[in-house]
DNA sequence: ATAATTTATGTAAGTACTTACCTATATTTA
DNA sequence: TAAATATAGGTAAGTACTTACATAAATTAT
């Protein structure tokens, strides 16, 4: 009945399981009752126990001790009050009130049911105190734990911890230019050297890119800009993808492919329609994340390259 | 929200509150998923992780793993497909099969909600973990516990034990004639001595007391007779109870009480206007169950008693 | 090969709650 | 004292399941 894969989801299926579980005990409870020919329903248990307990009552105030809406206890009492085991007054003074407590045939139902009641309630004792884990305990803990913080809170900041801890693409500004400059410099001078050409389009990226029809992507992990990646104009059609840089201090972050997929989706929204760059052999890493993102080796003449470094050249269509 | 009376239940509300806990979870998880701007039920989610991990399934198929009805998924899966989510396909050989997967609009949904069901595992789990009971665990051991031995039968054997353990009261049968006499001069020996008028009667009650339209009750406590009580008939409206004796072997079962009771419900049955008895002062115990039935004292003239040491007369009006 | 049984699935109605909306009073505020 | 607000309670419809019953197709028994 228990035995199955839902259970291997863990916290994620906890909301069906607890509601597997409660249905499995309303449908025994029930059946429960049945055997011993009484007429009751486990969902009349609550307001039942209540008024047996407390006396007399208002639909609102059994609501706010047993924790359901006042419409569930308007529908309960209803029922009980049609099989007679709950009589219901107008209170005295206040015309909006009932007054709700048990008839004579619900304290003799009451006299029945109680010795069950402490059968059922020794029965599941019994059960959950022979286990490692209390299940009463666990409810009381997450209810309490609940009522402190609620569910929707605890997710939301488990899920902006994430966000913090994950990588942003961000959009040019003026600001983030030395950081251009600087994540380019970096692998530059590490691999080759900086050519005249790099250091005019660095030292000027809103001359030379941005004013010129392309654009610029950041990317920030833990509030630190760790890369860039740069769309340079040729045409309405064509445009490079070029100075894609990222710092060596994030590793894993799969940083290259978020700024090279944003890029993509950059020039799309410029309705470009060719995206080419130019590289190097020895960048292996660098080559197989392009392959990744759908560029194609083509054939280019180097010597009309901008680039004294490039050998290798990609294309792909959008 | 979760903090009322209902907690002071314990076990016996364990279904409400276990449904409380589940339809919470059910709101609050719907409210996160619209926070993040996503289209998805909660209770979408066993049928829909299972597809996203288990590639195609059939109805049958999904209901097994998860728990839960075939007809719980045929609903489910339906609206799935009409937001199509899911695909449902004829299954190639059985012509009663479906076949469902994710559609490729559920595959993209799939990838904006995986981060987040991980968020939730991770809040619920955080949460979970710091509690001294584990509520997964004790779920998981509760579960299995009904697995093997189910809540009615666990309960059941819970009320059985407990009636093997309870005073019975049983009709008469001539075979138990030596426990009505013993147990009489067992405490006729003890306070008094045992009268030519009790000896009559407690070697006969047959053709003492039965035969003349009374009756005789015995107390049955583990198989053995603990107890008796016999209703005298005086006339159509008039009857006595006398010889009512309890072992001393048990105490602080009721069992006089029980006796009692159920001798006035006898008489009443019997039409019965009067009830009447003779006892001795001394017998504190003994008068003050009698005025508990609600038993009157009274007048009476002793010379005209049966027994010599009676000089306490009690009646009561049914 | 036919009949009986089992399996796969769907639909309708029931259950134990909810939310949303409504009216009727009572209480507070201006 | 009138207007605004709060409280008590009801009804309708929705939710996430269930059971009961239905049909159609496949499998097994005779």
């Amino acid at each position: 009945m228990f035995q199955n894969t839902i259970n291997e989801l863990g916290e994620l299926a906890l909301g069906s399981r607890l509601k597997r579980l409660s249905d499995y005990i309303y449908r025994e409870g029930k059946e429960f009752y049945q055997l011993n020919e009484i007429n009751f329903e486990p969902r009349w248990f609550p307001v039942f126990y209540l008024l047996a307990k407390g006396g007399t009552l208002s639909v609102v105030e059994i609501a706010d001790r047993i924790g359901v809406s006042h419409a569930a206890v308007s529908q309960t009492t209803k029922e009980l009050v049609k099989y007679q085991l709950v009589v219901s007054l107008d209170h005295k003074t206040d015309k909006r009130k009932r007054e709700l407590r048990l008839s004579d045939q619900g304290r003799e139902l009451l006299m029945k049911m109680e010795p069950l009641w402490n059968d059922i309630a020794a029965a599941l004792n019994n059960m959950i105190r022979q286990h490692t884990h209390h299940l009463m305990a666990a409810i009381q803990e997450v209810e309490n734990a609940f009522d402190s913080y609620g569910f929707v809170d605890r997710v939301s900041k488990i899920k902006n911890e994430r966000l913090q801890r994950e990588v942003k693409i961000i959009d040019y500004k003026p600001e983030y230019d030395s950081y251009f400059k600087n994540l380019n410099i970096e692998w530059l001078e590490k691999y080759f050297h900086v050519e005249e050409y790099d250091k005019k389009v660095l030292n000027n990226p809103l001359e030379h890119i941005i004013n010129k029809g392309g654009d610029i992507l950041f990317a920030e992990f833990e509030g630190e800009i760790v890369g860039t990646c740069a769309l340079l104009k040729y045409n309405d059609d064509d445009y490079e993808l070029t100075k894609m840089a990222v710092t060596g201090k994030v590793q894993g972050k799969q940083v290259g492919k978020k700024l090279g997929l944003s890029i993509i989706e950059r020039a799309r929204q410029m309705k470009a329609k060719k995206l080419v760059l130019e590289s190097n052999k020895i960048l292996i890493p660098a080559l197989t994340l392009y392959e990744r993102l759908g560029f194609k080796y083509a054939y280019k003449d180097f010597s009309t390259s901008a680039y004294q470094r490039a050998n290798v050249y990609m294309e792909m269509a959008l």
